[in-house]
DNA sequence: TTTTTGTAAATTGTTGACAATTTCTGGAAA
DNA sequence: TTTCCAGAAATTGTCAACAATTTACAAAAA
């Protein structure tokens, strides 16, 4: 069948516009708080509202807008104390995927998990932070989809892009770039040592360090300047 | 103010629907596998289309139906792969969860869980297997609610949820009741100790028990009789 | 009998219209 | 000036109608 017909017949109108809206999430184009207003929208993409209520609804229910009633439907903005519950949660699924790519992990993926970190390297090296914070997505991701738990993949997804939308981690993320670049490296050889409780521990203290550094950040940034103890007069 | 109007302000009519759908879903009205008709719903509930079409969307992401363009909306019914690879998630999540609890259990908390445990344990006595799986759900669902992480608790909410549509769980589930009756004084006592290590072992290796007594069940169910070498005449 | 084909019925996809609610705005009253 | 309050404008919630597609069914052909 031609691949076109099969895109059609497979995406009704409502899962391209979920789509659509998604990427302008995630681009930044509607950044966390705005507001999105149907009319707009439907304009804008050539469709009636009702596609785009249906995908409102999918949007609330990954997470990644918040519906109030009669009010209207806002990008949501994932607060400190949630953005920490997701990175324990994060955390714990890491250390199943470096447990069960211990117990699993074929020459291919070895080789290729080592490719990606070399890659990270060599972005480090030419210090570009985009490009190593792209790629350091990339090497996280590809290690949950290595499992080939696919339920596992899924929800990791949701669970980075809903972090996506806790603003300060962008900021933050960028300036410590090089800190995690060697742990890396320590998670490829703990996983191919084949020791599934040192690859998950590998990977649960890696995951549990980038909540760390974000917490420490955001406390430094509540917290800009030491507060006299002189009252003003 | 009056509750009810808190309700109907709050709540808009997609989200009763859906609610009204996955309710259904979850009681066993409408089975796996079978279909949901819009207008049908529509006139049964008393609404016009529109708003069952954007509650279908959100069972969809939620993974509670699945949606084929043109042809309409189905109850999942969760394959056997997927319903192990949930298992592996949940029990990871499990183990998170002990380890959380073994560090900042209350006085309280640890009383609500005895307490939880003796009356499962009547339930078994009882030869009560009805009860004894709701308690046992129940059990599960606090101890995740504890931890005061709401994403997770959601999370683990929705891979319950999921888990229900794996028709063949039900059964399996009420035979072996008493197996688990042990296993859940032994998790109390492992967070009771307040060894996170101890604790998220004692969560995770009762969950990994679950799967493995599902996919035994599972292989057992397809290989019913051992066939015989004699070729019939 | 089995398969195919054409037509009617059922169902989904999409749209535009109307009602209900919220938000905006300009002026009156304090 | 600031606060308060219509009325207008904008926006969301819901519905009914129409178009497109699939399904059901019966007659014709193999």
């Amino acid at each position: 069948m031609h691949p076109t017909i099969a895109l059609l017949q497979s995406r009704s109108l409502s899962m391209v516009v979920q789509q659509e809206i998604e990427r302008g999430i995630l681009s930044g184009e509607y950044p966390p708080g705005s507001k999105l207003i149907e009319a707009a929208l439907a304009e804008k993409m050539g469709v009636s509202r009702g596609p785009i209520r249906e995908a409102f609804r999918m949007l609330d229910e990954a997470g990644l807008v918040r519906t109030e009633k009669n009010r209207g439907v806002f990008v949501r903005d994932i607060p400190l104390d949630e953005a920490l519950e997701i990175f324990d949660l994060r955390a714990a699924m890491d250390e199943l995927v470096g447990r069960q790519l211990a117990t699993h992990l074929t020459e291919t993926q070895r080789d290729e998990m080592q490719t990606m970190v070399s890659t990270m390297e060599q972005a480090v090296a030419a210090q570009d932070a985009q490009r190593y914070h792209l790629l350091n997505l990339q090497f996280h991701d590809r290690l949950v989809e290595m499992t080939g738990n696919r339920k596992l993949t899924a929800i990791y997804r949701k669970l980075i892009k809903e972090l996506s939308l806790f603003r300060r981690l962008n900021l933050a993320d960028g300036w410590l770039m090089p800190a995690s670049a060697s742990e890396h490296q320590h998670i490829v050889q703990a996983i191919s040592s084949g020791n599934p409780q040192l690859a998950g521990q590998a990977m649960f203290d890696h995951a549990t360090e980038s909540k760390a550094r974000t917490a420490a950040n955001e406390l430094r940034r509540h917290t800009p300047k030491p507060v006299s103890l002189k009252a003003t007069p």
